[in-house]
DNA sequence: GTTCAAAAGTGGTCTGACCACTTTTTATTA
DNA sequence: TAATAAAAAGTGGTCAGACCACTTTTGAAC
């Protein structure tokens, strides 16, 4: 039992173990990293593994991969801001605040737009989603976010998002029916007829009913 | 000529490949996807690729795995996020307007995160911001945008917000007497009396004015 | 010093194997 | 018959080796 049961993916614990290789061995964006077959046996894993993390990493942006040539640090050019958020956010987790402002501004940001456009309000997916709700699962909460964030039709801002929503959770928890439901109802259907303000509100009472909650 | 020589990422055909194939099949959210052996078969590709494919998908939370059991197509309601986030991942097309948006978007927040907190608002950078405006200096523009920034004391927004300003520079030409200095001014003093809505007003009008004079 | 072909290095992919875990099936028992 | 337990099948997780395609380095010939 003391043995915490993290199901953290493996391939995961290899992307840290690669974070702390770079960080030790000094290596600079733009600077190659070691192959694949070295890595391999310095971390003690298959080289299939290494290639997966390598990929979480690539999807990331924070590493390119040149075929015969070997695996760079981003360099700054290409992809700085996705360098930036990920220096951000995988190395210190003192301002896990700041991440959670920020990613809740998207979200706020996301609801203003939608209202504001007639097109996006009358999108099919917000009725879809609030007939889920009556299911009661948790996944909906980021079922919500998610989708908010991809009708405002800004895919940097969803890029931004994505990388701030791995790393600050929705609760895991079930969702409550007395309390949650309501904010979530009232949200959707602010959404559609384009309330902005009650949106936003329904949006920040339930956003503090998260954070009341799961502490 | 006729190669398609840009397909660089192989896994991310995979990963179109296994779009299509959730889409013929009519794999439905939650609903279990082949086996890897069998996607290995039916796609004609090495294990080792489908896993890198979904691997990715995984990342996204477009997919999700359990150990033993199989994997299952997320409950994610529309083929919007499909596909739009592979589009995106495929980098089909990149949008500068967007960084726009972003940028004044996390402008404006800090906006209105100043305006609310009165040990922002009283700031002496404001008083003297509004006075180097006399100078009419085309500098104040980032001066102030800068300023704004910092003041809202989030550093992830901040580090953000430089980066989307190195791509999105702002106007070189002289500050306008008549037209642009109004609406700077009336900017600051709002802010510093705490007036949300006229000085998010002020910033738009000012925005919208930095657009059109430079077009 | 230049040029260029061979060698070495590296990522890309496939195959097969084994393990750990889950689901299904089958056999046993009450 | 129904419940339970054991066995089998299915599936993801990982590793090792091999080969290919491409790039970089090396070194010999000029």
């Amino acid at each position: 039992m003391d043995k915490k049961q993290e199901n953290k993916k493996v391939f995961l614990e290899i992307v840290n173990q690669l974070r702390e290789l770079i960080k030790h061995e000094g290596i600079q964006p733009g600077e190659k990293l070691p192959s694949e077959r070295v890595l391999s046996e310095r971390l003690n894993v298959g080289r299939s593994s290494v290639r997966e993390a390598l990929r979480s990493l690539e999807l990331l942006g924070l590493i390119e991969t040149r075929h015969g040539g070997g695996t760079f640090l981003s360099a700054v050019h290409s992809n700085q801001l996705v360098e930036l958020l990920a220096s951000f956010i995988l190395q210190e987790n003192k301002a896990v605040e700041d991440v959670h402002i920020v990613r809740r501004m998207h979200e706020k940001e996301a609801i203003r737009v939608i209202c504001s456009e007639q097109s996006l309000r009358s999108l099919p997916v917000w009725e879809s989603l609030f007939m889920k709700l009556e299911l009661e699962n948790e996944i909906v909460r980021d079922l919500l976010l998610r989708e908010l964030m991809i009708a405002s039709g800004n895919r940097l801002a969803l890029k931004i998002w994505i990388q701030l929503a791995a790393y600050s959770a929705t609760p895991l928890k079930k969702l409550s029916t007395e309390e949650e439901k309501p904010m979530l109802q009232m949200l959707i259907k602010s959404l559609q007829l384009g309330y902005e303000r009650e949106a936003l509100s329904a949006y920040e009472n339930w956003i503090h009913y998260l954070r009341n909650s799961s502490s």
